[in-house]
DNA sequence: TCCAGAGGTGTGAGCGTTAACACTGCCACC
DNA sequence: GGTGGCAGTGTTAACGCTCACACCTCTGGA
């Protein structure tokens, strides 16, 4: 009755090992490469694996090691470009650390949302968790879970406990304005993104500190929502006026929108109007004109949040630490005197 | 020597059973909402659960209902916009559905690569797997999955045994295709995506269908990497021909960048050139000049893919099933005559 | 009065794997 | 020629949960 079991269903370790002529713990020593295994009888069961399409059961395997080998990623908005090239790093770096990636979404922007996605991975047994959800609510859901499950925020400001991987962005926004004024513009005004996300904050607070420095008159922030949408719609209350000479973006959607609207204005970029946006699509080389913007690296920022995840499920501490990714300014066509 | 279990890592089903003073079944029937369990028994012991933080071993649980509860997907490139907007619409259907979704990308174009991804899903085993990953390769390794594990593919042209879903892309190039020649266009010339991409040759075949229909000539196609640089590049070739009034690209990044080569190749858009792009990414119509575009639904298509896994996995069968969505042609200022 | 049946609960087995330990040869060493 | 050790293998006991079943207690109908 050797071959009974594998009718009824997948075959199991068992059913290797007597189709090998082994016991079923050798089977287990070949599959987790244990070195004491005669060559000759490792051959032999990875032929019998091979002839049943033997695959071992990962709960059982988890339930009796106790590590699911699984990483937990908390997105928002995926379709946002930063987050998904984000996204896509954490998950190619894992797969070469030997980790799984389970994704979870909050639906919303509110606390709730975050804490139950994190919840819903924690309902997995994930061994870490990554959050991609740069704002305010996530940085209070992450405040509150326990200081014994690895965890890492990505762009989520400071917090307590929580270590942080995001770019630099007073720097980023302080580059962006200092290369407006250093083009002879009197002062840089500024569409900026929602103001519950950190990044927001922190490129407001890299402008403003910029202007105060040269000594350039601030105007107020207009804030949007990223979308070329709202960035159409800020730059066009912008555009009736003479004074506004250099617009920084928050990201380079709304640089888009704003370039439109400047367009619609009859007010020529960059010989009018200079625009600077924030991130480096890559369509922003293609725009009209070719979009000067702050170009951050979104696979780097991915790459070493997983880093230093790992570091922590290894170690079994939680890192105090947290990383800062210069960004770098590229200069294009939008912006002149 | 109650709370003796509980110092010693988490809690189990038992720690809380005693604490409620029940058996750790009543615990199980409780978490698993069985209608024979008194209120107050359950109040109690989900208090208990409260209390001690309690929660259950997801892999306990899998290994012996034999059910993950997880579907896998299977990514290519999740920064274009519409594998990611995809996913994201199927990670929060599939949560509503009460499955978990892992994601596993493939590193590079080839077949290999695409089934190492869905290897790793299954060793995890995942009930189900969706891949969105329209290019050929893809379609090739579905086709080679065992047929007892339920299967989507998006996008990914026909094949034997693999249920689909996709929009219906030949309609939709028809459609562009129409309304240029609508507007007076002698023809149309295309720019199109990757040839390994079953999408791009559907647009194709729904470009040229149309052209031969009306009797209008056919030039050969230019076939970008869905990249705006590639649209850029193609745009420049067909610029400097006069006789090129009117351009369908293969998605909207391609389409901005043709717009930017027209522009430097001093051809008015819309009055000189129209042009038509495909997808209807959110700037499209915030560019110079608004762009008429194709636009495709892909949350809709992320739903109605997860709806059809989920089918096939409490049915116990693949279903035999292509679904096609049909696309909408938006019409902005990019076209004209 | 008794028994059938249902509601509510407990007991024991077993899911497929790994860890710990036990066992068998064989070699080297004194 | 015993003793120690190591390579190579097998045996057994968990891991934490659900399922099947057994067991109570109560109700209602014959």
């Amino acid at each position: 009755m050797t071959g009974e079991r594998r009718v009824r269903g997948k075959p199991v370790m068992m059913d290797v090992a007597r189709l090998a002529g082994v016991s079923h713990q050798t089977v287990s020593r070949v599959l987790n490469e244990h070195p004491s295994v005669r060559s000759e009888t490792r051959e032999r069961v990875l032929r019998a694996m091979e002839e049943l399409d033997y695959r071992r059961n990962s709960a059982a395997r988890a339930l009796v090691t106790n590590r699911s080998h699984t990483l937990g990623l908390v997105t928002f908005d995926t379709t946002l470009v930063g987050p998904s090239s984000t996204v896509y790093a954490i998950e190619r770096a894992a797969r070469d650390a030997g980790y799984f990636v389970s994704v979870a979404s909050a639906r919303s922007l509110d606390e709730g949302s975050v804490a139950n996605a994190i919840n819903r991975l924690r309902e997995q047994a994930v061994e870490g968790i990554i959050t991609v959800a740069p704002m305010d609510s996530a940085l209070a859901a992450l405040a509150r879970v326990p200081a014994d499950i690895p965890l890492v925020g990505i762009g989520v400001g400071e917090a307590m406990g929580v270590p942080m991987v995001s770019v630099d962005n007073i720097a980023g926004a302080a580059m962006a304005t200092k290369h407006l004024v250093d083009l002879g513009h009197a002062t840089v005004h500024h569409i900026s993104g929602p103001p519950e996300w950190p990044e927001t904050r922190e490129r407001v607070t890299g402008w403003r500190t910029t202007l105060r420095q040269v000594g350039a008159p601030e105007a107020p922030v207009l804030s949007g929502d990223w979308s070329s949408r709202s960035g159409y719609e800020a730059a066009r209350m912008l555009a009736s006026d003479p004074n506004v000479t250099a617009i920084f973006c928050g990201n380079d959607q709304m640089a888009l929108g704003a370039l439109r609207a400047l367009h619609e204005a009859g007010r020529d970029v960059p010989t009018e109007v200079s625009v600077v946006g924030f991130d480096d699509i890559p369509e922003a080389a293609y725009l009209l004109p070719p979009l000067t913007t702050v170009q951050q690296d979104f696979a780097a920022l991915g790459r070493a949040s997983l880093e230093l995840l790992v570091e922590q499920i290894t170690a079994g501490v939680r890192t105090q630490q947290h990383m800062r990714f210069p960004p770098e300014l590229v200069v294009r066509e939008s912006t002149g005197r």
